[in-house]
RNA sequence: GCUCGAGUGGUGAAAUUGGUAAACACGCCAGACUUAGGAUCUGGUGCCUAGCGGCUUGAGGGUUCGAGUCCCUCCCCGAGCACCA
């Protein structure tokens, strides 16, 4: 290091240690005497100036909102993240500073706007925490929401963080807890022992939508099938109402489409097969009636109750060995379309209603108990499962369906004419359906019907780390004689016919709480182990568990504090699952409206003025499962009453892309290429995180980070200082008179600007902010009424550095403030143009016209003077012009 | 297997939806300034060709005066669904 050097770096620690000196002593005594009105740095010194906005934004509440009526509204919400232990990820600035371009530009356009924050915080990873280390999952996700607090306000979203709400707060989850018993109340929650996904590495259970192939989504452990009791809400009551919701929703087309998938609406018909010999009937559900008569043979799932009673004599041993293999096998082996299609006999027949000709019976586990009736009418010829069963196990095939250009392989899956299929030869299939279903209507074999292949919705999990499902268990005989009492108090959820359960051989019955009782708050414990029987680790916590309660009063005790014994009071167990991760995300955005109201989970007249938000931004793998989940529970609040401002929660939807490693693999502590959004920050500053995770291509698309992309958007940010403050850390004069060129940039970049934002370009938004300054700079600096014009359009994108140049402008308050520039239109439009030229569709040559004021053959004539065009066209007769309005002209020749 | 979405320079990507392909940025090359700088500024940069010129949007066809954009057939990548009768 030079001796000049060193002297200098000096001189600079010295003049830092002052100005550290002169900024405490701004800072104290700012209330009395006066505000710092900015950094006042000579260079860009982010350092300075992000956290200096920062704190003047939450110190002047700039983005605190209230409902006002004199202004229109705008909602943007952000899917809200779950706080895990890594903090943030690259990935959650993307849609964030998005949402936050949207909010700041509709705020300048004069929007009253709220664009709040929380925390998705219950669920699996905290309770994991808890069981390696012991640390309490209430303690270690406040923790972690300290920190993404921090650093998401490190990024200067324009965010409402009076309003900020947490799915594991008492305050908020009373209310998940009340819809849960609304539900309760009107038939949509019941109990039922059925086969569930337990997950041993997890030990809990998991709902269908959590298992993929096999493993459990979250920690990719094997899961099998085991017998609990659940609480499932009847999601399949709404599948109409979804699927209907999605016609007048701006939502991207492949999230529609994965809903729709995903409710599985068909239509087609049930049709009853007589069993030969019995009096009982096997239902099937068929899409395809009018192949009824080629059935040569009907198959049903291994589970299938009529089984064991139909199977004949001969047949009993092979089909009982059948059904236990099938048992044994894994799901995952047994949806294998690779795998072979097995099945055996049963012996018996059935009559096929239209022919009345008898097809044998298969039990096969390519039939799925759970969807239909469980049972298949088999029509090798037209179905390829079929097609591949029949031929394996020798059964006949019978061809019914005669495609329109005669084509003769087989399995034919599509439409055609009928054949072989009696008084229906001739038809087309779609009129078939039609005449064959009413055939068996009016032989009452069978009527027209719907399926979906939606199931209702598994809702309780056996963990701890989730909002307690406010229920207490009593004896049917309890529950029986305390409604009848007439003093009782435990009505105001209690719904029409009671939900229960047999345990012991005694029935137990649902005794939903009262809303005063809520929240029911999650007890403390030093266990977060499930119990050996799969049951949730609150049932470890014997005196919350066990309760007398009062009929009469609704008073609740822990039984090991009761000591009277009168006929109003009864003893109960407390439900011990808890729910889903999904339900605090269900509804929050509704919360947010009014995230302190005590005694609604959303205030009316909030409701009525926020509505619904504008904007819902975050990733696609919430396609269906939040989103499906979230909009049942909207769809049944509005039918309840509860909220009154639309049946749909969510009426614009966009999916960010995700961000990968810079190796353009998904980022994985694994793979090393984790960008830290802190380390970022530290070395480039917020503004250009967030210009540059916008910078780096379209919203909705998925691309790789790259370190070298971020010094482009920073160099940015830098030549916009210089253009403003000059290298003495004064603020530039800027010249009054513009030029025509400087005039157009100006509206030009002013307009587009604008709308990109609008239409969720941010990439070619910031194009247009570095063409603009590129093409100041070289017109010699920006003229002074576009100066402070600029400033308000690069805002949304980069608000720190706008702050401050705004102010060192000499403005006295927020940019936020300072409205939206308008643009004149007529500036845009340059006023010579530039015509391409084509001789037969190649371009040989360019030219300019003045105005708009030379007629078409003018142009031609001007086209033809240019020596390149003259000799492509050469000798050759033109025998076509063509003029395509200020844009191109073509000469063809031949 | 089915259903979508995509494929454009060395790289991320633009392209007013049928009208001058490659804007903007990265990288690279050359230069200026600089006794220092996490610098800054200027010019160049699709490919082939010494040049004239020719060729270029995954491949091949087609429609059109004109195609990255529309149609057909493939190839590849990504996502979703996956025996749903």
């Amino acid at each position: 290091m030079s001796s000049i050097f060193l002297k200098k770096f000096q001189i600079m620690r010295g003049a830092k240690q002052i100005f550290g000196f002169t900024k405490a002593l701004h800072y104290g005594m700012r209330r009395v005497l006066f505000a710092r009105m900015n950094v006042g740095c000579k260079r860009y010194d982010f350092r300075e100036i992000e956290p200096f906005w920062q704190k003047f934004w939450e110190e002047h509440g700039t983005f605190c909102v209230r409902d006002d009526n004199s202004k229109e509204k705008y909602y943007a919400l952000d899917m809200f993240p779950y706080p895990s232990g890594s903090g943030l990820h690259i990935g959650h600035p993307e849609g964030y500073t998005a949402s936050d371009i949207l909010a700041r530009h509709r705020r300048a356009n004069g929007f009253n706007v709220l664009h709040p924050m929380g925390w998705d915080a219950f669920g699996l990873p905290a309770e994991q925490h808890a069981i390696a280390t012991g640390i309490a999952p209430a303690i270690n996700s406040a923790q972690n929401i300290e920190v993404f607090r921090k650093q998401i306000k490190s990024i200067g979203f324009a965010i409402d963080w009076s309003r900020e709400i947490n799915t594991t707060d008492p305050h908020y989850y009373k209310w998940t807890q009340w819809i849960f018993l609304q539900l309760l109340k009107h038939g949509l929650a019941y109990v039922d022992e059925r086969p569930v996904w337990w997950c041993d590495g997890l030990k809990s259970v998991l709902a269908n939508e959590e298992v993929i192939s096999g493993r459990s989504e979250r920690g990719n452990f094997p899961v099998q099938r085991r017998n609990l009791r659940q609480w499932i809400l009847r999601i399949t009551e709404y599948a109409d109402k979804l699927l209907d919701g999605l016609d007048g929703i701006d939502w991207p087309d492949s999230t529609k489409r994965q809903q729709i998938a995903w409710i599985g609406k068909s239509n087609g018909a049930n049709i009853r097969f007589k069993v030969d010999g019995h009096d009982d009937e096997i239902a099937v559900y068929t899409t395809r009636p009018d192949t009824l008569f080629g059935a040569t043979y009907l198959a049903v799932a291994p589970e299938h109750p009529l089984l064991e009673k139909i199977v004949a004599k001969g047949f009993a041993a092979d089909v009982s060995k059948y059904i236990e293999e099938s048992k044994r096998k894994s799901d995952m082996e047994r949806t294998d379309l690779a795998k072979v299609k097995t099945g055996v006999p049963t012996g018996t027949c059935v009559i096929n209603p239209a022919n009345g000709r008898r097809i044998e019976v298969w039990v096969a586990d390519y039939v799925l108990f759970g969807y239909g009736s469980g049972a298949i009418m088999a029509v090798p010829a037209h179905d390829e499962r079929d097609y591949e069963f029949a031929q394996r196990h020798g059964i006949p095939i019978i061809r019914v369906i005669d495609d329109s250009v005669g084509n003769s392989i087989l399995p034919y899956s599509g439409e055609g004419t009928l054949i072989n299929s009696g008084e229906f030869n001739g038809l087309f299939s779609a009129d078939a359906r039609t005449r064959i279903t009413e055939m068996l209507a009016k032989k009452r074999m069978g009527e027209a019907a719907q399926n979906y292949r939606l199931r209702d919705w598994i809702f309780s999990r056996q963990r701890y780390w989730g909002e307690p499902i406010p229920i207490v268990w009593v004896s049917a005989a309890d529950y029986g004689a305390a409604i009848a009492n007439e003093k009782f108090h435990m009505g105001e959820f209690l719904p029409d016919v009671p939900v229960c359960y047999e345990e012991n051989g005694v029935t137990q019955c649902a005794l939903p709480l009262r809303s005063e009782h809520l929240p029911l708050v999650l007890p403390n414990t030093s266990n977060y182990l499930p119990s050996d029987g799969g049951e949730s680790p609150l049932a470890h916590i014997a005196s919350w568990v066990n309760v007398h309660i009062n009929v009469e009063t609704g008073e609740i005790v822990p039984s090991e504090n009761f000591n009277g014994a009168d006929g109003h009071w009864i003893s109960g167990r407390r439900e011990t699952n808890t729910m889903p991760q999904w339900a605090g995300s269900c509804w929050y955005h509704l919360r947010y409206m009014s995230p302190n109201c005590e005694t609604q989970l959303v205030d009316p007249s909030s409701a009525e003025y926020w509505k619904s938000p504008d904007f819902y931004i975050g990733g696609a793998e919430h396609a269906v499962l939040h989103l499906l989940y979230a909009r049942f529970w909207h769809r049944f609040l509005f039918d309840i009453g509860a909220i009154k401002t639309g049946k749909e929660p969510f009426r614009k939807l966009f999916h960010q892309g995700i961000i990968l490693g810079e190796d353009g693999t998904k980022m994985s502590k694994s793979r090393g290429n984790v960008i830290n959004p802190d380390e970022i920050i530290a070395r480039y500053g917020a503004d250009a995180l967030r210009l540059y995770e916008m910078f780096l291509g379209p919203l909705d698309m998925m691309k790789p980070w790259n370190m070298r992309g971020i010094e482009g958007v920073f160099r940015f940010l830098k030549k916009v200082w210089s253009e403003f403050i000059d290298g003495d850390g004064n603020c530039r004069t800027f010249a009054p008179c513009p030029s025509a060129e400087c005039q157009k940039i100006a509206n030009e970049t002013i307009k587009k600007v604008g709308d990109d934002i609008e239409a969720l370009k941010f990439n070619t938004a910031i194009s247009q902010l570095m063409i603009c300054v590129n093409t100041m700079q070289k017109a010699g600096g920006f003229c002074k009424n576009f100066a402070e014009s600029f400033l308000k359009i690069l805002a949304p994108f980069a608000p720190h550095i706008a702050e401050e140049l705004w102010s060192r402008l000499g403005n006295k308050s927020s940019i936020v403030d300072a409205g939206w520039p308008t643009y004149d239109a007529s500036k845009v439009v340059s006023r010579s143009r530039r015509i391409a030229i084509q001789v037969n569709g190649k371009v040989r040559a360019e030219c300019s016209m003045d105005d708009g004021n030379m007629s078409e053959d003018d142009i031609f004539k001007l086209a033809l003077e240019n020596a390149n065009v003259a000799r492509h066209i050469a000798e050759k007769a033109i025998i076509k012009k063509i003029y395509a309005n200020g844009k191109v002209i073509n000469f063809v020749t031949e």
